[in-house]
RNA sequence: GCCCAGAUAGCUCAGUUGGUAGAGCAGAGGAUUGAAAAUCCUCGUGUCCUUGGUUCGAUUCCGAGUCUGGGCA
């Protein structure tokens, strides 16, 4: 009887969640929540969060922030690194602390694992450790990433099988957890968090024609050039604690503009570089967003979705 | 005007001692549990510039033409 697509139990809190891929136009559409409902945003980005990275992460302007605040960004050093369970943890706070005031959270982004690990919940597994890490990549240098794997096959059979032994990223992670906890990821993945406690309804801006979306990504992009984006990236640059490999320093554009400022490749060659990485960006996240459940779809680029999403989530403004 | 080198996938190119071709990038699909704007997996038919000739057979050899570089006048 009801047309919305609800999550859970709706003696819960109400929160809305709204995702789209990159440059679908999500950060207008909260800004315009935010000034007709009792919204506040909570940011569900992992470059947002990087403090003197606003232009090439399209981080909303001053004069926005200052209409619609926005928690969850600007807040750590470039040097410094996040976690799914950081992001989780804060973003329940931040809705907690919303809710307690008789707002509504309205989460905005498009990280969508971070989506995922919020809604679903995290099983108990060690944070990450930068010496053990280290010490598996040394091992890997030696004997080659195919023995780390056949090693992993030894102690989690079922992870093996799942991760892909050219995956050094989750190989290491894998044999990380073992390490740390003598338990095996698919043994501790058998546990769960529970369930978000909020009745949440998602929206996402889906572009109906990537054609489109493209398009958006390359003027995007080349106005961030217009805006300074070189120089911000030139600042970062400047700082001696910081690297390309750095979870920061490789997000859509840095990665690229620091490459050029090497002399990797030319400028134009970085421009195009940078838009193709955007739009794979965007391919991934429609990935996600094809098989998500619950969801409200809306138009890309239209201009009634803030009457629909007011009307779908059942709230007086 | 003459000489030389190219012309092959959306782009950059490799290749076929003559039996209709393959890499990288781009693109598409997928995975995704503390790095996720990350990391990884899968997917390659295209008048092989046009046109004559040689040949059982030409994208490949020969001739001519067109275009693009470079050089000489």
């Amino acid at each position: 009887m009801n047309d919305v697509n609800t999550y859970k139990n709706e003696s819960f809190p109400t929160a809305l969640f709204l995702m789209g891929p990159t440059a679908s136009g999500k950060t207008d559409l909260a800004i315009e929540l935010c000034e007709n409902l009792p919204c506040e945003i909570i940011s569900v980005d992992s470059a947002l969060i990087y403090r003197g990275m606003d232009i090439g992460t399209a981080k909303p302007s001053a004069v926005e922030l200052q209409k619609a605040p926005h928690k969850l960004i600007d807040i750590l050093d470039p040097a410094q690194s996040y976690s799914v369970a950081e992001f989780r943890r804060d973003a329940l706070l931040a809705m907690q602390e919303s809710t307690a005031k008789g707002k509504i959270p309205l989460l905005v982004g498009g990280t969508m694992m971070y989506y995922k690990a919020l809604i679903d919940g995290l099983s108990p597994l060690p944070e990450s450790d930068q010496g053990v890490r280290r010490a598996i990549e040394k091992q890997a240098e030696t004997s080659g990433w195919d023995v780390l794997h056949q090693q992993l096959a030894q102690i989690d059979p079922t992870s093996a099988k799942r991760i892909h032994p050219n995956d050094p990223q989750r190989l290491i992670r894998a044999l990380e957890v073992y390490l740390l906890t003598n338990r095996s990821m698919t043994d501790l993945m058998k546990t769960k968090s529970a369930p978000i406690p909020y009745n949440i309804k998602q929206f996402c801006i889906a572009p109906q024609d990537r054609k489109v979306l493209h398009q958006r990504i390359a003027q995007r992009f080349q106005s961030m050039i217009d805006n300074g984006f070189q120089a911000e990236v030139e600042k970062l640059k400047g700082r001696s604690d910081l690297h390309a490999d750095l979870p920061s320093i490789r997000c859509v554009g840095y990665r690229q503009m620091w490459q050029y400022l090497d002399g990797e490749f030319d400028f134009d060659e970085m421009r195009e570089k940078s838009i193709a990485a955007t739009r794979q960006l965007a391919k991934r996240q429609l990935t996600w967003l094809r098989g998500w459940e619950n969801i409200n779809p809306l138009d890309t680029f239209s201009t009634d979705n803030l009457s629909k999403v007011i009307k779908l989530s059942q709230l007086q403004s």
